[in-house]
DNA sequence: CCACATTATGACACCGGTGTCATGGTCAAA
DNA sequence: TTTGACCATGACACCGGTGTCATAATGTGG
């Protein structure tokens, strides 16, 4: 062979015409089973394979989906958040289950990015990941909308469209956290995360623990709850500054693993004991929270369930099917922190 | 408009030819400057974005990179080493740097995948990586380089072609850990991996280990090696059996962080201090390794260069450039393990 | 004023498949 | 034998760009 094989090469040696190649080997009912099989046998001998981008170019479809993963833009740049690391590799895993290829990209929320690799053809759909800021994403979702792109979403909610929307229910992990606190006898609880409504999910969770600890006549002083971005630095510096302000708590509700793990340390700087002064519940179930001293106890979103509705969800609008919102039940893992 | 754009639409926009849209779109310097912006400029107006399919079946390559993840086998299936999710994230940003989109794919060692990618002209080259089995691959390696097909593998070596592999000096690495251990007066030294050739990483980790001990005329008895796959559960288990053997040692090498923090987990149930008892160094430094009890001890493989390294050889390749075998400089990082 | 280089543009084949329509052959019913 | 249904296959346009060649317009030197 010089270059690569084409199905004119497979129909030259199987002596039948191109078109009988293509639908051969896309088993296609109208050939003979026996030139189906001659086909194939060519075919393999000569290692040949289907030239994707003129059979996509053809059918106007790619087999493919995008991820697009939107970095904290503070957090360090050589580390990503290892839960979006553990969502990633089960979204790999169900595209790959569906037949679909992944194209992974990472992207600054700020960037222009919407509907690039749709319209350009290069996937089917487009799956968003992300922390944080999605509130500037609302006219990007309106511009994808505009132009019928095909996606779903982790987390954040779209205008008018919760259908598009995939996501835990961090309302009720917030409640599951507060009642874990109450059970044990801890009402002077402590918030580290994102209160305001700039992190729909922080605040949700936020919300959801309000509720169960108010469902129980606690309430949280607005002295004791502290900003945090998703990193372990920022779950540090706000509990230290916490700790610097003389604030008395002995339970910590922290908005994810790592802010808790930040949290932790800095609670250990002062001097104080987990689970013993303090019990610190987190968020995400990371891999690291297990590991940690003293393991953390969390409140777990499954990322593996999480990775295939996106998935599916995000094929069935390809389709043209109806897609219903969804919630996925978080679940408390109770460990050494608390 | 009823569909996407085409450059036919916006050569009738513009007032000029097709042809002459596609050459003002690449800035070709053949066309005028004038009417190079009126292009441009219309194609904004329709979101034109040039079809990506069309254009790589034109010009043969898609500015595409696959990356194939292969799994140990036997490690479970929701969890993906950490070390190997770093490599993915700096791989896709080194990507996203040059311009190229990635496909990510996991594959188990054993699937017929040779070639799959690039034959079908869905990516220009193909990046391997993973731990273990790469014994099996020879034969892969054989039929990908008959194709000439362009790819690079993080850490085995393909037969007479050493300039396709991108690995860390793991030879060196385990040199480090020895000389730490000698630095510290621990001469009695244990090794938890494979030191059979059937994982090369992990057999040169034990070669560099074992020679630097015996520069220092420390030998090392091979009843105090045991056998583990990278995971923590493996490193759990084969520290345990050799406790269980009563098997004395003041000193462990474990050939991956997972499995040295598998290691500590056995020390502290037997009630063995580390570092006071048993010094233990790893090796990756992951994510994890700083917040386990006490903090991993490890020798680092910089990730963000391995996967800047392995992008960059790539590309060489695909463009027909000369590449040379790559050998990163571990770094050992000491902490409280040791 | 003509020959020739230079610049900007258009026409057209081509990449390698897929889908539609036309065609030849076989067979059963009329 | 003719008609029509049915099956297997071939011919060909088409997807939406890119690269080559031809051509028209303008400039430049002798």
């Amino acid at each position: 062979m010089k270059g690569k094989a084409t199905s004119f090469d497979i129909a030259h040696y199987a002596g039948v015409s191109q078109s009988t190649v293509s639908r051969a080997l896309r088993n296609s009912p109208l050939v003979n089973e026996e030139t189906r099989k001659r086909v194939h046998d060519v075919a393999k001998q000569l290692n040949y394979k289907v030239d994707k981008n003129a059979s996509n170019l053809r059918t106007q479809q790619s087999s493919t989906l995008a991820l697009l993963l939107f970095e904290d833009p503070t957090s360090d740049d050589s580390q990503i958040n290892p839960f979006f690391l553990a969502m990633l590799g089960s979204i790999t895993r169900a595209c790959a289950k569906e037949g679909y290829d992944l194209l992974v990209s990472f992207q600054s929320a700020s960037a222009d990015w919407q509907a690039d690799y749709e319209d350009s053809h290069r996937a089917d759909g487009i799956i968003l990941l992300g922390y944080g800021d999605y509130i500037d994403f609302q006219p990007k979702f309106k511009s994808l909308l505009e132009q019928n792109t095909k996606f779903v979403c982790w987390g954040a909610t779209v205008d008018n469209r919760p259908d598009l929307t995939v996501c835990c229910d961090n309302y009720g992990g917030g409640k599951q956290a507060a009642a874990h606190f109450i059970a044990h006898n801890r009402s002077n609880c402590a918030f580290i995360g994102d209160a305001s409504d700039h992190s729909p999910e922080f605040f949700a969770r936020f919300q959801g623990f309000k509720d169960e600890l108010l469902a129980n006549k606690v309430t949280i002083n607005e002295r004791k709850m502290a900003n945090a971005i998703s990193t372990e630095e920022s779950g540090y510096h706000a509990t230290r500054s916490l700790i610097a302000n003389n604030i008395k708590f002995n339970a910590l509700f922290a908005a994810s693993d790592l802010i808790a793990i930040g949290a932790i340390r800095a609670l250990k700087e002062a001097n104080i004991k987990v689970p013993k002064d303090v019990a610190v519940v987190g968020f995400d179930n990371i891999a690291i929270a297990s590991y940690v001293n003293p393991p953390l106890t969390t409140i777990e979103q499954n990322t593996t369930v999480a990775g295939q509705m996106l998935v599916e969800n995000l094929l069935k609008l390809i389709r043209g099917e109806e897609v219903q919102s969804t919630l996925l039940p978080p679940l408390l893992i109770a460990r050494g922190s608390s």
